[in-house]
DNA sequence: CACAAACTCTATAAAATTTATAGGGATTAT
DNA sequence: ATAATCCCTATAAATTTTATAGAGTTTGTG
């Protein structure tokens, strides 16, 4: 299951997708739409800017805005920003790869061909997802 | 990511399909095979017993061992046992549903509508894959 | 029959992670 | 100058995961 933050991170781009004309979102607006805690929200918020997929301006009128295509944001790169690994173990991450210790050797270990396996075609989907198809749905 | 929990479980899975010509296998080979704590495992074979993939014998000469045939084992039941939903959502999830408190209504999510694809497409990845296909890899 | 080996069951403790809060700082429009 | 707004870091609270403990119960064996 994705963390709270996560969801609450697409939930927040959705809401900026969807304000695009305007020039900038509150972190206010987004917390009471969703009726989450303004200041969880804001440590959010913050990582996707330094992540790049938000822009903010500092200051009276300031606010978020998305800063890419809702069509090059995949769930993928949220998912992995937010909550880390997609693969279900950590001895067949791409991003954040750690031995298993309870393995003796991955090269022998059928559970890491399996989790490799699934890892791709898992992949596959979430970076096949975008936040465009979110907001097509809304 | 899988807990630990699922992760030995399928680790106990492989060993008791490696030795199914023993009639039974100890809590403590398994437990000491993979350096885990004996107590922890003892727990999680019990949960695989009461789901119906091992049987037990107790008293002396007594252990597990699996009954159900490797490739009627799918993933999906594993890890839905010991870790819980394969939804990334609650509220599209088949086996543990619960709305979710942020959303005003779900027919209008698009949120929702992704991780309802996203779940049906990851099922099919995980109802694939066996205890089986981990035995082949080993 | 006594005993030891093994699983059964439930409770609780420890550790780790996630979720939430707090508050002072920096910037900007008016 | 002031108020609005994001920036940043630290810490607290809650929850979940991981691990341990210990008293049952069953069974094979001498």
């Amino acid at each position: 299951m994705l963390s709270k933050k996560t969801k609450y991170a697409l939930h927040a781009l959705t809401y900026l997708g969807k304000h695009r004309e305007n020039k900038t979102v509150l972190i206010q607006d987004i917390a009471e739409e969703h009726g989450i805690s303004h200041k969880f929200l804001e440590n959010i918020l913050l990582e996707l800017r330094k992540a790049g997929y938000l822009g903010s301006k500092k200051g009276k009128g300031g606010g978020y805005y998305l800063i890419k295509e809702p069509k090059e944001i995949p769930l993928s790169r949220i998912i992995r920003l937010l909550d880390g690994p997609i693969a279900l173990l950590p001895c067949v991450s791409l991003n954040y790869y750690e031995p298993c210790d309870e393995c003796k050797s991955e090269v022998q270990c059928g559970i890491n061909k399996v989790m490799a396996q699934v890892r791709d075609e898992t992949l596959k989907i979430l970076e096949n997802k975008s936040l465009q198809d979110i907001l097509d749905g809304e």
